[in-house]
DNA sequence: TGTAAGGCTTCCCACCATGGGAAGGTCAAG
DNA sequence: CTTGACCTTCCCATGGTGGGAAGCCTTACA
């Protein structure tokens, strides 16, 4: 199987296939005589985990630390359990700022009439200016 | 002022001044003789404003529209709240895969005993296995 | 007046993931 | 044997930000 046909069946591109292994994040493929990488079903299979672990949002680091654990029979799920709410409580956070961005300016645009004039609570807030406005809630 | 004290005085570190001015965010600065760059009250206002439309979220090149709009005066408030709208979408587009991804997590988690066993949920999803725990909601 | 500390300048490198594209080798089908 | 589709490596770009080096400038103090 040849990277572009390993890229096909995993979902991962080819590009990042040869990044991922260039940070050795998985091992580096046989290479054909004319040195083409070549792959096998196993390695497909450590590919779409890759993809699905890139999906849920885990870093690369993060999943490299996943592949080790599902490589390694001896791990315990208590352990695997632990990088996910580590990862659940990263993404709260996240979750939580961009909340944030957004509570502030549906307040915002609440106050802004969207009309021809000029006067903009929303660029008074990015100015710095006093309030315009009293809430009416998000 | 120098640019330091600008730094201090608008929350966006100098390294970030310089780079501003690099690609054409903000103004060139006014330079001494000895080729410092110099900032006065208004120069340090717009820092402010980048600054703040940054932490709502809003990229540099938004922050560049939004930077035009407010030295517009003949601007519309409509057109300043329409990019806060598109910001806005964005955001929620963003909050939405976060939640997405956590509630998969939250779930798989849910699913994983957590103890000293391999065997665990997490992993078989990535490994693309079968569903391995029928659900107790998020 | 000399010197040391701390600011400023530019320039390059790093991060994280990913894509684009050039230049050149290889394989399969016609 | 040519053509087109693939593969290889290599460099560059993105978005923002930080780190640091080498070299100038300024300020304060002895």
């Amino acid at each position: 199987m040849n990277i572009g046909e390993a890229a096909e069946a995993s979902g991962v591109s080819a590009k990042m296939i040869r990044y991922y292994e260039e940070i050795g994040l998985i091992p580096k493929a046989e290479r054909t005589a004319s040195n083409y990488r070549t792959y096998g079903p196993a390695a497909v299979h450590s590919l779409r985990f890759v993809r699905r672990a890139r999906e849920l949002g885990f870093s690369l680091e993060e999943t490299a630390t996943l592949l080790k654990l599902w490589a390694d029979k001896s791990r315990t799920s208590a352990a695997v359990k632990q990088v996910a709410a580590q990862h659940v409580a990263e993404l709260e956070r996240k979750i939580a700022g961009l909340q944030d961005m957004r509570a502030t300016l549906i307040h915002l645009m609440h106050c802004c009439e969207g009309n021809e004039r000029p006067d903009c609570p929303i660029l008074n807030d990015l100015a710095g200016s006093a309030p315009a406005c009293h809430s009416h809630d998000t």
